[in-house]
DNA sequence: GTAAGAAGTTAGCTAAAACTAATCATATAT
DNA sequence: ATATATGATTAGTTTTAGCTAACTTCTTAC
């Protein structure tokens, strides 16, 4: 896994997924668009460097590690999402937005940034 | 050339170099860190969807589209560069995450985002 | 109990973007 | 004028991340 925005997606994906049921590879590659054949070599690898684990149901579960990244990912995607739609920016190109700037920011940079614009986008 | 970052770090990268001194191809492989060989197939290809145009001496020029893309993220990088040192994040590690969140947006988001928090950053 | 279907994996291919090594071209210095 | 050094390109390799096709499992229906 070379591209931190593909670990960080995948992470994501699997945290929010698995706030309503169980998640399985063929969840991910209906959300993610991609073949199963790619999730599941791409789960390999997250679970190789310990951001994932599989239990008997193959149901796919965060480690404490996958978790932090995971909700600084979403936190920071929540975040921007609002700040776009705030200003009016029309809801399909701020999700795609959001979506890419959820990746820039440290998670020190983000709450320094959070802490500042805070209270104009509503979060 | 299929990412997006990718042509716009050229452009942008061309049209700073090109406000000191005619530039060449040895000048991006120093500026972007990667090998001669990688920036001559990567201008062939950035010619050939004419961003850009070399003359009898080999300098780099920007085509009026290429110019375009060039200013726009030139202008979001130096925007976000702003804010974020404006709040204290260290020189580095801000230019860093600038040179990223400067590929997020489209230009209309960005001129939106600009009018917004413009008074904050100093821009 | 077996057949059908859904989910997962393996094998093999492609394209993008990087690299090194080698070659080609040009320009400068003596 | 020729040798050296600088710059550009070509050829060939590697890695990553995607794909399809084929195979394996597992579950469920009859």
């Amino acid at each position: 896994m070379k591209q931190r925005k593909l670990t960080e997606d995948y992470l994501r994906t699997i945290y929010v997924l698995s706030r309503q049921k169980g998640v399985h590879g063929s969840d991910l590659a209906k959300t993610l668009c991609v073949s199963r054949p790619t999730v599941s070599v791409t789960l390999k690898s997250l679970s190789e460097e310990g951001f994932i684990w599989l239990d008997q149901g193959r149901n796919i579960h965060l480690t404490e590690r996958g978790l932090q990244i995971a909700q600084d990912i979403d936190e920071q995607n929540r975040f921007f999402l609002g700040l776009l739609t705030g200003l009016g920016i029309e809801a399909e190109t701020a999700a795609r937005e959001a979506c890419e700037m959820e990746h820039c920011l440290s998670p020190e940079s983000f709450s320094i940034l959070k802490a500042a614009l805070g209270q104009q986008s509503g979060n």
